[in-house]
DNA sequence: ATGTGTGCAAACGCTTTGCAATTTG
DNA sequence: CAAATTGCAAAGCGTTTGCACACAT
């Protein structure tokens, strides 16, 4: 998340919870995880907020929204580019830094202007292997 | 799709329905999609039949659920691994056959028993650059 | 008869929206 | 003060669920 550098937004109380929230938050929350845990210490927040201010900052880069997993959006105020491993299980992601060469033959590009790319990896995490109560479903 | 191999689930009018909206499908369409399809035809297909085919047929491993549009999950009944190419404006996918060479660092896996992996790439499609009505959103 | 699949409608979770009241620069 | 932001509640959309009915072995 760059704070570092000047983001010009109206920093409102709200925003500036979210942001604090956000602030070196390796979880890659939900927007409802993020209202959760700004509401214990403003009650006042609400969902709106949450989803406007989340808009913004996609909007200004500060953050990036995940499609990783296929239940929810979910929110990474990392924005150096890299890559994420999913447990299938109980949904954590874990960061990836590895680099990979991501290059499409032209036949491939479909005449697209290419943005970016992400690499999604699926697993097992440790804590569910062998868990039994997790095994079905 | 691999339809060439038996696959071992009761095969009703509506299954099948579903299956031939499926076979050769590269439009990577959503339950809603395949809903509206099949109703055409089977006016009196529900959509609870759509979820519990695709789920089913997701456990056979004759379709793939699709992760990469953040708005809602899509299918693909094409089971070859490949990647997936989506314009960020009208949200179609292109498959990428490319190969990519994506190997984890021992440090970089988390202890996760890896299960699978897949490259989503990000554009936008040529029907989409310049058509006026989609610049703003 | 037993188990499986279907259809309907209600419910659910995540996300968006309209709008009046409030706050910010 | 003008413009932007907030909070609330309702609505929207994709998805899941419970249950009675129908069908197949």
């Amino acid at each position: 998340m760059k704070l570092d550098r000047r983001i010009d937004i109206k920093l409102t109380p709200q925003r500036l919870a979210i942001l604090e929230c956000l602030v070196g938050n390796t979880s890659h929350p939900s927007a409802s995880d993020i209202y959760k845990s700004v509401f214990e210490k403003f009650p006042t927040m609400s969902f709106a907020t949450v989803y406007n201010t989340l808009e913004t900052l996609k909007e200004k880069g500060v953050v990036v929204e995940l499609s990783i997993d296929p239940d929810k959006k979910r929110f990474d105020p990392n924005t150096i580019p890299h890559h994420h491993l999913l447990c299938l299980r109980c949904k954590i992601i874990k960061d990836i830094f590895e680099k990979f060469s991501l290059v499409l033959s032209e036949s491939e590009e479909y005449n697209f202007d290419i943005i970016g790319n992400h690499v999604d990896f699926y697993g097992i995490c440790p804590q569910c292997k062998g868990v039994e109560s997790n095994k079905h479903k």
